[in-house]
DNA sequence: CTGGAGCGGATTGTCGACAATCTGGTTTTT
DNA sequence: AAAAACCAGATTGTCGACAATCCGCTCCAG
């Protein structure tokens, strides 16, 4: 069950609906940068793009704008979000709140079939990330990533849709953005793994504890990230 | 007194798009029940109810459903949401994570002229509950809605957007369909009181603790609804 | 030279019609 | 008689065109 992995890019099922199609794509070229944020989002170039009506485009979009990866005003357009610095530490606060609770509730109802399956994929992380020698710990999507599967094994599923379908993909944006900090990485296994424990532990308490740190380490992480291009405006990841 | 409740439906901003226009008009349906939960969407019916294309409708059953009052399947349609005892349940453990997180910062951040209008909002309050002697704590909307004000006090322009733009009306909707409870009104404005005493006094910890009390409250007394219902199937007050 | 009004092009909002798909009842087959 | 296939009706998905609105440019006045 780890074999499927990019069921959400392309390889439609061709019994889906159009609409349905081009929304995943351009959220993937949302997230991965292609369309860079802040930029404009024209109806007639997308439509020629991706080779359909406008009908189908305008769903795509007004789902797009439900994840909050597009702005739209009306009788003007839409464009690619582009969170200001606040916006994106609410974001994180509100993560820690959610997650933290999501976390403890993982603890005290997962599976220890989950909770072993949420190892081997921690494990997998480690390997990767030793692999890549600390550029970047290895953000993988959906089942791979590690906040994903706690959020899942919380069991409230309406936290799960929230989390998981709606924020997802704005969170991993960033953190695609931010993932370029040298030693936050392997700080962040490290944090990962003492969640897992406690986890295993099946101590709520002390999980979500250690989740709202988690988060809340990666919120300073974006606040340096922000001071250092506030006094050095050579920004955007710097490829040296 | 309750003749300016349809503000949110007819009259004024012409300049307002159609689809705006009808979103707001079925959402308002949706909430107050005129629409029951799980009753299916016709397209064209609603079409020529409101006297528009389907087009502009559609955006606003997209809106609908962003707003999670409308669940859709593809090729079959949409219907009103209609949450069954467990998701209820999620709802208002998120609920009870989000406010008591905005209840804290809330007491920390709003201004005393805020802090004001709002214990002059529980005077209000107070007065109504009175005079509908306890049949129901007078579930205002937006500005004059308790929760409303606090999340809103809160600073976190993401976390209002959330709980104030989203989630707000659902759950508006079920708040208003379990307002029946005998002696809850009158429990719920206490700890109203009580959690605006806390912060007054700038006590932001016993903020949050009051607030997750107060929103657990609220969750016993649904689960104590739905064991009523179960045990004597005459439920719905009122009509079918 | 500067500022504002007016105009042209482009984009978004809206519409009606056609095609693809689902639902439910009817017919046919075993 | 029961189950599967089928057909009819309606509904959703998609399309292209028209209308309303906005943005940027030009032109004119001061």
């Amino acid at each position: 069950m780890l074999d499927a992995l990019d069921v959400t890019s392309n390889e439609q099922h061709d019994s889906e609906t159009l609409a349905e199609h081009v929304f995943r794509r351009i959220q993937a070229a949302i997230v991965q940068g292609e369309i860079p944020p802040g930029s404009k989002i024209s109806e007639p170039e997308l439509a020629r793009t991706y080779g359909i009506s406008r009908g189908p485009l305008r769903e795509a979009i007004h789902r797009l704008e439900g994840q909050k990866l597009l702005v739209r005003v009306p009788h003007v357009g839409a464009r690619v979000v582009s969170l200001s610095h606040a916006e994106l530490i609410e974001l994180y606060e509100i993560r820690e709140s959610l997650e933290g609770m999501a976390c403890r509730l993982a603890a005290e109802r997962m599976s220890q079939a989950e909770i072993d399956e949420l190892r081997r994929v921690l494990e997998l992380h480690e390997q990767d990330a030793a692999f890549k020698a600390g550029v970047g710990y290895y953000q993988q999507e959906g089942d791979f990533d590690f906040h994903y599967r706690i959020i899942q094994g919380s069991g409230n599923q309406t936290l799960a849709k929230m989390l998981c379908g709606e924020l997802y993909q704005l969170v991993r944006m960033y953190r695609l953005q931010f993932s370029a900090t040298p030693n936050r990485p392997h700080q962040a296994f490290a944090e990962h793994h003492r969640i897992l424990d406690a986890i295993a532990e099946r101590d709520g308490e002390l999980a979500e504890l250690l989740m709202r740190r988690h988060i809340g380490a990666s919120k300073r992480n974006i606040e340096r990230h922000y001071q250092e291009a506030l006094a050095n405006p050579s920004k955007t990841r710097g490829e040296s």
